[in-house]
DNA sequence: TCTGGGGTCCTAGGACCC
DNA sequence: TCTGGGGTCCTAGGACCC
């Protein structure tokens, strides 16, 4: 098998330079992370009021047997050792009397709208990073930090009923790591003369670009926390792991960073997957497979329409019992949003792959999009 | 323990074109 | 002889994030 090399997230080589050249921190940036705690936890008991203090586990259909993992775990759960991405079976066993709840997106969005309204009227430039969290660039504001921030807090408050945790730091990499610090209920912030003391103790997993696969290599090399990482250098770090990952490990590791808020963002591709109860023979179970495919076509059809796009890069995407990945696309000479063609487009796919092993899960995507 | 669903970005080889 | 150089598109895989 062999192995991509890894690469940092979205950087910006160029503006790096200008943050280095500003030490004294005439022209730092107020950046905020804010992260509501535990969220759809909080949203279940925010309308299920007398679970308050039994352990709470969202995930799944509900159903603690069924496939799936834990979205999120309240902090009673968490005392027992459940956390995120868990698989259910393993939170079951962990902690059998908990409450295992359904997730209900539709909820946790509308919520989600709420408390983002709350902190646009406070702190305009801010960054959607998904459904419980956001960056805030408050450099333009004439309030002290720490007043900024508990504004923030309470207006989310208000507008839920929810607790967030926020980090301010110079920057959106100190900005994440720091709303991590004091979790739950959080205001941290964080200057450029903090990081030797709050950053660099960190294991180096705790840098945002840096997961499994990235801490797993830097540990077999004896590189454990964020300041070891700092101490590394440059030249090594891209001998073994490449120009690009290598050089942005040093900067992260040394606060530095120099994304921007960004306001406004263009989506790329639009996706719907489904994982089976069983797992189904691409042979055997063919007929039921068809369906399926036929089903996700209709969906992903819908939701083209639905937000007025048209792609025309249709493409699958199986995963088979040894949890394996395998994609397919193919690139039409049409944009296009109906349903029929990109079901056409999904079964030629769907005929190119592997057909060897039982599935366990397929998907279809659609990308490319037409501008505007 | 047995691993969701929805995304983004990066890398890399081959095709194809100038 | 023996082998250009750059650019873009397509496809597949992989790491990572929420």
């Amino acid at each position: 098998m062999s192995t991509t090399p890894l690469s940092p997230p979205d950087t910006d080589d160029d503006d790096a330079a200008t943050e280095i050249a500003a030490p004294g921190g005439d022209f730092a940036r107020r950046i905020a992370h804010l992260d509501m705690d535990a969220f759809y936890a909080s949203v279940e008991l925010a309308r299920r009021p007398e679970l308050a203090g039994l352990p709470v586990i969202v995930g799944g259909r509900g159903d603690p047997e069924s496939r799936g993992v834990v979205t999120t775990a309240n902090y009673e759960a968490r005392k027992f050792g459940v956390h995120s991405a868990m698989p259910m079976a393993k939170a079951v066993r962990l902690c059998p009397q908990a409450v295992f709840l359904p997730v209900d997106f539709a909820e946790y969005r509308r919520v989600s709208r709420l408390f983002k309204a709350a902190i646009v009227e406070i702190a305009p430039v801010m960054e959607d990073r998904g459904i419980d969290e956001v960056y805030l660039d408050l450099t333009e504001h004439e309030e002290p930090t720490r007043v900024l921030g508990l504004a923030l807090k309470a207006a989310v408050k208000e507008a839920t009923g929810l607790t967030c945790s926020i980090g301010i730091a110079p920057n959106k990499l100190l900005a994440k790591i720091a709303s991590d610090l004091e979790k739950p209920n959080g205001l941290t912030i964080l200057r450029t003369q903090d990081l030797a003391t709050r950053i660099w103790p960190l294991p180096a997993r705790k840098i945002n670009g840096i997961g499994p696969k990235a801490s797993e290599k830097l540990a077999a090399l004896g590189v454990n926390t964020i300041g070891e990482l700092a101490a590394c250098e440059p030249g090594w770090l891209v001998s073994h792991f490449g120009k690009s990952y290598g050089a942005w490990l040093h900067r992260a590791a040394n606060g530095i960073d120099a994304r921007p808020v960004e306001t406004e963002s263009e989506r790329k591709s639009l996706s719907r997957e489904t994982t089976f109860a069983t797992d189904l023979h691409p042979v055997r179970d063919w007929q039921a497979l068809a369906r399926l495919l036929a089903e996700l076509s209709r969906d992903v059809a819908a939701d083209l329409a639905k937000h007025k796009l048209r792609g025309r890069t249709i493409g699958v995407k199986v995963r088979n019992d040894q949890f394996a990945i395998a994609t397919r696309d193919l690139s039409l000479p049409e944009f296009t949003d109906r349903e029929a063609v990109i079901r056409k487009a999904a079964f030629e796919c769907f005929a190119r792959v592997p057909q060897n092993r039982k599935l366990r899960l397929l998907g279809v995507r659609v990308s490319n999009f037409e501008q505007g």
